[in-house]
DNA sequence: AATCTTATGTATATTATCATACATAAGTAT
DNA sequence: ATACTTATGTATGATAATATACATAAGATT
């Protein structure tokens, strides 16, 4: 019996939430690379990437690969088939964006915040600023497809919210994946600034290493660890938090955490510039210390030289436990370069097992500012395009295509 | 057109090796539940399931479980369906064992050990011991499934080599993996003994924790560490490397890697007999040192209460840096059970932000000296039913089977 | 004992996927 | 230009897997 759509091509996306995902992932840029990677076969992979590219999820470029016989058409998601809306709460101010599928920029803005407004106001306040981002990403990026947010706290990334306390008082154990959600109906990831910017280095310079420890120093410090080729965020997420390992001694000053001795309170940004301080200079964040070190003030050069060895002190502890293969220094006082990096070097090599050192590289980060923003984005791409995702972010544009084809339907009425 | 085996049930093992995956990995225990986990249809299920009981690989348990309805039968992996050879070298002994699929020790024995023969004569010893042990098992347990190796320095698991310098010389880069299946022709498998101990308290005791550290406190000191459910190796496989992390002070002792101040020198069992022997007593391994604990000798009870804050000292490093939620504490030396735990929990409390241990239990091992070999033998079953390889796995016995039914063969001739 | 619930197997028609083969495309090497 | 190589699409019949529906099983509940 003939029915009323025969002679349709097939161009269902059932199914094809693998191909894309393989796609987004790096894993295959051709159709060829699909046929290896996925295991279908020829005809499958046929149907299903056509189904993309028609959904407009994917598409050609026109970069080809050299194959030693025709050559490979390289294809890509379509960085403007959807958009995403991203925030950084910093300790002052909210930086948001719209952002393609790049990610990149699509418009931004920032927020001033105060850390006394709870989080039910600021989650308005970000509300409302997503909104306005939103109507204009909309009208040429089509879909909105998630929220990734950063935030300068301990995140527990499963439950999506703050813990422990914090520089945030009153966002303790808040629910904000649950009040965002209320408000926009898509996915929604919160976590904590460092380990974002982990991401985002990753992502970007080291995407084939699979190990490598980021560290921030800037006025506070802390770390994020890619283990097995992803964020490894530990029981309460609490991991990385090497800003409060203390080294007893007998001049230990004293923490903000109330302890004595902490790293933090021996070479981060605000200790070195209490050292500055009580040398006579006006200091107070790591930026501060970052200009008084490019004025090139002995006292400052020499802090910083110090402080190197002491974070150098950490990391070897880090290395040692962790054995990455890979080293990314960022944050503002990163800006020192080899003044920072040359004392951590020194400790590393000094205090480390040779095995461990062998083939391991310290380097300074080059991500700006926006690594976190960046790294919230990164975040959620990845879960959007997981194969354990991409059918589902693939029905909306299903559905979606179906209502844009009048005539298909038309055709089934008799 | 009638084929020659038409109305032959359908049993070929193809593609069930998901299936398997699904019951030796502990995700599903019935058929229901397979049905669920697998996302299969009932026949397929059916089908496949049907294959893997007569293969003999699986089998159905006198268990039952409740579930409103009729209860569901459970499934469980046949233990008596394969076997496999492991050995836990040693400083001084080599212990062997074929075990089942349990895994259980189905036959043993030791070895002496001399750290001066190099790999090629104790390979060829080993496999000598493991040709005698095969015999046995073949005749009782069928399949010859594969080989895993514990052994007492760093290992890089990926290339099944010892790396670095350690206390077996000639040992180094070494392809320990290559000379095995070069003379048995199945997989193989090397780690690192605290590697194999801790896998070993995860599966038994832990297997719901995610993330863990296991540290063991012997003659020398090392630990291993879960993450994500996941042993993990670092970049080298030397992660967890904790016993030559440094604390300096005026009085640093000198360790017998050449630094000074690592915590091994200050509270492994090594550096307890040191200073029990400056007190006059006899002592030299871990052993004697707990030998004088159970004595109770106050000098030797004071110095292990020492020593249990020192090592408290590295952990509570280390759980600022992975945040686990559970630390065993294992080897020789946990034998002197609180008066070592009472130090680490006090200097752990003491250091890590509350964030870290509120959920955070330290317990002590209970697997005894065979540790290593068990974890050996799970992490070989690990592989071999991992989705990945289980299918190739199915090939042995899918062969087997079609040998086994001469029946089969005969009807396919006219 | 009758009923309810869930587990489990199987027949049927339908649908999805595959292997194979062939045809064409688009470069490089000669 | 011609031959060679690999990429890519499609037709075809074969095979695998599915949904659906029904039948039976085996314990708990009443």
């Amino acid at each position: 019996m003939a029915r009323a759509d025969e002679g349709h091509e097939k161009t269902t996306l059932d199914g094809a939430g693998g191909i894309l995902s393989l796609i987004a992932g790096g894993e295959a840029a051709s159709r060829a690379e699909l046929l290896a990677a996925s295991g279908l076969s020829r005809v499958t992979v046929t149907q299903r990437l056509n189904a993309l590219l028609a959904s407009g999820l994917v598409r050609e470029t026109e970069k080809t690969l050299p194959s030693g016989g025709r050559p490979t058409r390289v294809l890509a998601i379509n960085a403007a088939s959807g958009f995403l809306l991203v925030a950084n709460i910093g300790e002052t101010h909210i930086h948001l964006a719209a952002m393609d599928l790049t990610p990149a920029i699509l418009a931004q803005t920032t927020l001033p915040f105060s850390v006394a407004s709870g989080p039910e106001a600021t989650l308005t306040q970000i509300g409302d600023a997503f909104d306005a981002l939103a109507a204009e990403a909309e009208r040429t990026h089509g879909f909105f497809l998630g929220i990734s947010l950063s935030l300068p706290t301990p995140v527990d990334f499963k439950r999506g919210c703050v813990v422990g306390p914090s520089v945030l008082p009153g966002w303790d154990e808040f629910d904000i994946i649950g009040r965002l959600k209320a408000r926009f109906d898509v996915p929604v990831y919160v976590e904590n600034d460092v380990n974002l910017m982990t991401i985002c280095e990753h992502k970007r310079r080291f995407p084939a290493v699979d190990d490598m420890l980021f560290v921030k120093v800037g006025t506070g410090m802390g770390s994020g660890m890619i283990a097995g080729g992803r964020l490894f965020r530990g029981a309460q997420g609490a991991a990385g938090d090497i800003g409060h390992i203390q080294f007893l001694s007998d001049d230990a000053p004293l923490c903000r955490c109330g302890k004595f001795g902490c790293v933090e309170a021996r070479a981060a940004g605000w200790a070195i510039a209490r050292d500055l301080s009580a040398r006579g200079f006006r200091a107070e964040t790591a930026r501060d210390v970052i200009d008084l070190v490019e004025q090139r003030k002995p006292e400052a050069l020499m802090l910083l030289r110090a402080a190197g060895r002491t974070i150098g002190e950490v990391i070897s502890d880090v290395v040692s436990i962790i054995n990455p293969s890979l080293i990314v220094i960022g944050g503002t006082l990163a800006r020192g370069g080899d003044l920072m990096l040359s004392g951590i070097r020194e400790l590393v090599y000094q205090r480390c097992l040779p095995l461990a050192t062998r083939d391991l590289s310290i380097v300074l980060s080059t991500v700006r500012e926006d690594g976190a923003l960046f790294g919230a984005a990164y975040l959620l791409l990845d879960d959007l395009f997981a194969p354990a995702r991409a059918d589902r972010l693939l029905e909306r544009y299903d559905t979606a295509r179906h209502r844009q084809t009048p005539a298909a339907v038309r055709r089934q009425a008799p």
